[in-house]
DNA sequence: ATGTAC
């Protein structure tokens, strides 16, 4: 792909080189990533993505882009609500897959024995490919789910009021409608509430290691040296499903439509038709879904840690910082060129950041900036950054969603050998258990880019400024 | 990511 290096950190795909492109294509990352990124076919799809009709501005990837279904992992489609397209592939399978940090007011001295901790937490956690937890839902339960998100974890008794204030959107997309789901969707969904799932998710105890932005730090009440709890899950096998379905219709739409995409995978309809009116309804469903389970592991966490600590866990001092989405499209509004436009905004492995001010943004964080949680890998750290005032000129408030694969799962395995990663995280003191065989080899440290290099990129570009880093002790995954 | 194929 031909890039064009328009100043330190912005790429720049140009329509003077691909004229089939309607809008450019922006690429944020540093030189030494270019090369990496150029080995696989991510460019071609976020090129392929600009040719879509009713684009706003441009497309953008994040410089922990990498190649997905239809739209590469770290892209950003931002359309016109008017004249732009709804693509399940600019979501993903794994609708509102994310993250959510929460920070207890324990020291990290006080943590003994994290490898009891470890097993109290995968004991509690359910977690793997198709596990169902210990909640089953009626089909009227679910729909009220659906259709309440985070507050229906809430009313049914797992955490606050507050949590809802700290979570993006409140936890609910109101444009939810269960009737947009299909039957086998609602099925696969309705023992995995409150699972965590497989893969990359995980959930994670550690500790604040460094801070970078002192008041901004203050303000959330992180602290050095306590304990934190970071969730990293989605939508499960509902969102999955719903994806799946959903891909099919739109197949079938582009010729209705009289809609020409570079790539099937890149299916879509217009915004204001029947098939993305349904989609984005059960997309939101799913969004929901995710939320309430975020909302209930961190819920089963805090009682696990409870346990270990031999307290109640109404006593248990915890605050969460923040729930973040980074696979979810959203109606968004932005100003562009003076004008006040509805933006419908994929961010597909893209966080949303929003800057100081933003009238999206609950009053207690107005002043600070949406926080922005950026998983690292389970042998080093994560970070947490704030939104700054970049994000909506560069990105349409969007930054990375974590470190970025650079092996692939298979030839991560390969890799490994007959490594023991457990052995050797515990040799760091990080205490990791794992239901699936494979996990820990494909999850493995140097599996992937050193987060740290992924999230300087946005830092130095103000898209979102670092606050503070988390170093992993106790990790369970699926 | 995912009842890793309907």
């Amino acid at each position: 792909m031909k890039l064009n290096k328009i100043r330190e950190n912005i790429y720049k795909i140009s329509r003077d080189d691909y004229p089939e492109m309607n809008v450019p294509a922006f690429l944020y990352a540093s030189d030494m990533m270019i090369e990496d990124i150029q080995n696989d076919q991510s460019l071609t799809q976020l090129k392929n993505a600009a040719m879509l009709p009713g684009i706003a501005n441009g497309v953008y990837a994040m410089p922990d882009i990498h190649y997905g279904y239809g739209l590469p992992i770290g892209g950003v489609l931002p359309v016109f609500a008017d004249k732009g397209v709804i693509t399940p592939g600019g979501v993903g399978f794994d609708i509102n897959c994310g993250v959510r940090l929460i920070t207890f007011d324990i020291n990290k001295s006080e943590l003994k024995n994290p490898e009891s901790l470890v097993k109290h937490l995968y004991k509690k956690i359910p977690c793997g490919v198709g596990e169902g937890g210990n909640i089953k839902l009626s089909n009227k339960e679910m729909k009220k789910l659906l259709q309440e998100g985070s507050k229906w974890a809430v009313n049914s008794g797992y955490g606050n009021e507050s949590d809802l204030y700290n979570t993006e959107s409140f936890g609910c997309l109101s444009e939810a409608d269960p009737s947009q789901v299909s039957k086998r969707a609602m099925e696969r969904g309705s023992d995995q509430c409150g699972t965590l799932g497989s893969g990359n998710h995980f959930l994670e105890i550690g500790s604040v290691d460094k801070i970078f932005d002192k008041k901004t730090a203050n303000f959330w009440g992180l602290e050095e040296g306590k304990l934190t709890l970071m969730i990293h899950s989605g939508s499960r096998g509902l969102g999955h499903q719903i994806c799946t379905d959903f891909l099919k219709v739109f197949e079938r739409t582009l010729e209705k439509y009289k809609i020409s995409v570079p790539d099937k995978q890149l299916s879509c309809a217009p915004v204001d038709s029947d098939e993305s009116r349904k989609y984005f309804s059960a997309m939101a469903c799913a969004a929901n879904f995710a939320w309430a389970n975020r909302q209930i592991l961190m819920n089963l966490a805090v009682s696990a840690v409870a346990d270990y600590f031999k307290v109640k866990a109404e006593n248990l001092n915890y605050r969460l910082i923040y729930d973040v989405a980074h696979n979810i499209v959203k109606k968004e509004f932005f100003d562009l060129k003076s004008k006040n436009c509805e933006i419908y905004v994929h961010r597909k492995g893209a966080t949303r950041a929003l800057p100081p001010g933003h009238k999206d943004l609950p009053e207690h964080l107005k002043k600070s900036g949406q926080p922005v949680i950026i998983p690292g890998d389970m042998g080093r750290y994560s970070y947490i950054l704030s939104g700054v005032k970049n994000a909506p000129e560069l990105s349409f408030n969007s930054a990375c969603h974590g470190a970025g694969r650079v092996l692939s799962r298979k030839k991560a395995v390969k890799t490994a050998g007959d490594r023991n990663i457990a052995i050797e995280l515990k040799d760091k003191n990080i205490y990791v258990m794992s239901r699936g065989k494979k996990t820990l080899k494909e999850e493995m440290p140097d599996a992937y880019k050193d987060v740290a290099n992924v999230v300087d990129v946005v830092h130095n570009l103000k898209i979102a400024e670092k606050t503070a880093r988390i170093k992993p002790i106790c990790v369970i995954k699926g």
